[in-house]
RNA sequence: GGACAGGUGGCCGAGUGGUUAAAGGCAGCAGACUGUAAAUCUGCCCGCGCAAGCGUACGCUAGUUCGAAUCUAGCCCUGUCCA
């Protein structure tokens, strides 16, 4: 369908709508009216990883279109754990580690988004300020009797873990309750009219909306984005390194870019519509490149989102020791670098020191299995000794590389 | 509280006294081929040690035994059903 909105059409035409409760009413509202809209984020960690990417890239076209971002954080219902998605329940934090990962989550949705106090500056909101004074008995008598156990019981998070004979707590069990709660409360208070979230939250946007309907008879809306996986299958933001972080003190920017260049060829037109601001014939231009020449097209789209995320320097550093280090086999300034002493170091120790190889047995097994170089060399002993004195080319496989200097 | 089933390496899942650091699969790492891609093939995949070897590991603890993930007892945890 053809949306009015700008809103719609541009979250349409860059591949960010999953599913909608009413699109002909949304697409009414955000033709004439400024929309808050929100999306809700964990605080379980001290930086959200690539796999929120698409969320936060939502709340940045919602503010493009014109209209309100709020950032909603979890700091209450991060004390309970969302089940969705999840076979166990998770750990609880404590309020001092919450806020702190709060704080720090804050100056990557500060590099996204434009906050203040103007009608579509973004604000970020933590739903511990409400949750934390509602009272149970309160809890009970105005949301809980909008609930039935019956719906809830239907619910693919509840069913899942049921089928799959893994614990769910009432605790968790509450958990949709309060997020429903949320968009009624921010509804209420600061006059949100949309959610939006991953596919895996349609469940708990659509009791959001009803709750708003029921309780308060007010029309919101949902939008939920299709779950992202690599071409490949696999769920985002995974690398053997473990989560692809998005504040620079989690992942060197060097490795954030890393991994934007090294995605799949054919995901190559989907992120760049998702993650980065460039126009769409550019981007048709772009991921139509045949053969190798998409290599182009994923530097554009490293860059690009390391930008973003980033900052521009980190993003040309990134690119010039990417290019210093590939094209031309030397050693750019951006790479991991490890103290080399004077009277030289054992192979094996250098790879575990610059966090090649977690272990001694993981270095002598890529020595033995051809995968260390040194200054582009294979070298197959695992006695090798690297004398000192001189800048030294270490890698592991073809993409890890880093340098040792001299002390 | 009772009956039954179960708790194995990052995950799934075999294994019911010794040749088991524990089959197989997934994930991961490396090599070949390439384009820092995919697919495919090959090797690797607990830690320490140059090595022979040593240390840890099958929910926890204590036993039986020359020897236990495998047998016994107690405990903890989970599920299903019953109260």
């Amino acid at each position: 369908m053809t949306y009015t909105s700008s809103l719609l059409r541009l979250l349409e035409e860059r591949g960010y709508i999953h599913q909608m409760t009413d699109a002909e009413g949304l697409d009414a509202l955000a033709a004439k009216q400024v929309v808050p809209g929100y999306i809700g984020f964990d605080a379980t960690a001290p930086s959200l990883h690539v796999g929120s990417l698409v969320q936060i890239m939502l709340l940045r076209r919602l503010q493009q279109a014109g209209h309100k971002p709020v950032v909603l954080m979890g700091g209450g219902t991060t004390r309970i754990g969302d089940p969705t998605g999840r076979d166990e329940s998770r750990k609880m934090l404590s309020d001092a580690t919450i806020e702190a990962n709060i704080a720090s989550i804050r100056t990557i949705f500060e590099r996204f988004l434009t906050f203040g106090d103007g009608p579509t500056d973004a604000v970020m909101v933590n739903n511990h300020d409400w949750l934390g004074t509602l009272g149970y008995i309160e809890l009970l008598q105005e949301v809980g009797t909008h609930f039935t156990v019956n719906r809830m019981l239907t619910f693919d998070s509840v069913k899942l873990r049921l089928e799959r004979e893994q614990p769910m707590t009432f605790l968790e069990f509450n958990y949709m309750i309060l997020q429903g709660y949320d968009f009624r409360h921010l509804a209420r208070t600061m006059g949100v009219r949309l959610q939006m979230g991953g596919s895996d939250q349609w469940g708990n946007i659509v009791n959001g909306v009803e709750l708003s309907r029921r309780m308060d008879q007010t029309e919101v809306f949902g939008v939920t984005t299709p779950l992202l996986t690599t071409a490949d299958g696999a769920k985002m933001g995974k690398t053997a390194a473990g989560a692809v972080w998005l504040n620079d003190d989690a992942l060197p920017s060097y490795d954030f870019w890393q991994y934007w260049r090294n995605v799949d060829d054919r995901d190559v037109g989907k992120f760049l519509r998702l993650f980065t601001d460039l126009p769409l014939d550019e981007i048709a231009r772009l991921e139509a490149l045949p053969g190798s020449e998409i290599n182009a097209a994923k530097v554009v789209l490293a860059n690009e989102v390391t930008a973003l995320c980033r900052g521009k320097e980190a993003a040309a550093a990134a690119e010039s020791t990417a290019q210093a280090t590939f094209a031309a086999g030397g050693v750019g300034e951006d790479l991991p670098e490890l103290e080399l002493p004077s009277d030289g170091l054992s192979l094996i120790d250098a790879l575990v020191g610059i966090g090649f190889a977690a272990s001694k047995g993981e270095a002598k097994r890529l020595i033995a299995g051809g995968g260390a170089r040194v200054d582009g060399t294979a070298i197959t002993d695992e006695a090798h000794r690297i004398p000192g004195g001189r800048e030294v080319r270490i890698s592991a496989g073809k993409k890890k590389h880093g340098v040792l200097r001299p002390a």
